[in-house]
DNA sequence: AGCTCAACCTGCTGGC
DNA sequence: TGCCAGCAGGTTGAGC
């Protein structure tokens, strides 16, 4: 489910709901995630307060002084602050649990039918962390550029697609806006990485951060479950021009959009807009 | 180093 | 109507 916007979307509702409070403690339901969820997490976080949450690629970090919490959602994830009465649902598998205020006690709930997801605990800065240590430049931060992907790009020959959805490269381009991104600049996704020319790589390079803002702005995209904070859903689903439309006309040119499978992932594509 | 592919999990759906 | 193979927004690690 969620990329990178999705991840922001998430972090810029819950952020004010956090900021300033304090941790009682955590309910681990399943510890089994695609990592254990740190073991005595609990103990660990309690007493501590929120100072800010900040996102690194789709990892989003909770800063509570020298230590943080970094947590993922992998491809079926969301986190909502509820009630810590609020009724339980099947996949409900963590809550980070604040003190009592006005308004009664108040839970971050960690929901994942998939468990793809991630909860840690660490003492180090977690950027330095392993698993964000290698993560590329920040689509929407000021060292990632055209000039940068092409340098990266040289003998390469993986697919383009395949290169822009590296973390390593950049962080945080999933599949659906790298489809969406590789329509705007009109390249094939099928196109090896290390045959593109410079001045390509800049109408990309402009394409993810230009989708990746836009999405932001609408909420991110609900294909089926995610949800903001407050369980409302996003809106960027009515503007993708190629992923999931298989079959149907191109917005540019009326052709129709090719279905392929890249990396293991579903593309969509024009053919002919996308060369 | 870089490429490919399987694996981790559950839920939904499209085709028979 | 009902069943089930196949597929889903992500990432890693093994093998070559």
């Amino acid at each position: 489910m969620p990329e990178l916007p999705e991840v922001e979307t998430t972090r810029r509702g819950i952020e004010p709901h956090l900021v300033g409070r304090c941790i009682r403690g955590a309910v681990v339901r399943k510890r089994a995630l695609r990592r254990p969820i740190t073991p005595g997490i609990g103990k660990k976080v309690a007493g501590r307060t929120v100072e800010r949450l900040s996102r690194r690629g789709k990892y989003l970090l909770l800063h509570l002084g020298d230590e943080a919490v970094i947590m993922h959602l992998g491809m079926s994830g969301s986190l909502r602050v509820v009630s810590a009465a609020s009724p339980l649902s099947p996949h409900d598998h963590f809550d980070l649990v604040f003190d009592q205020d006005k308004a009664g006690r108040r839970v971050l709930r960690f929901r994942d039918p998939r468990r793809f997801g991630i909860v840690l605990w660490t003492k180090r800065d977690p950027l330095r962390h392993a698993l964000l240590a290698s993560l590329g430049p920040e689509p929407l931060g000021e060292t990632f550029s055209g000039a940068y992907l092409h340098r990266k790009s040289r003998g390469r020959s993986t697919s383009v697609k395949q290169f822009i959805m590296d973390s390593k490269i950049v962080a945080g381009v999933g599949n659906i806006y790298a489809n969406e991104a590789l329509f705007l600049a009109g390249i094939h996704p099928a196109r090896r990485a290390g045959r593109i020319a410079a001045s390509r790589y800049g109408a990309l390079a402009s394409a993810v951060r230009k989708v990746l803002s836009e999405a932001i702005r609408k909420g991110g995209t609900t294909l089926k479950d995610f949800v903001r904070e407050d369980g409302r859903p996003g809106y960027f689903q009515f503007s993708l021009q190629v992923y999931g439309r298989g079959g149907l006309p191109c917005p540019r040119c009326s052709g129709k959009i090719t279905t392929r499978t890249i990396g293991q992932r579903a593309s969509f594509y024009c053919a002919g807009c996308q060369r």
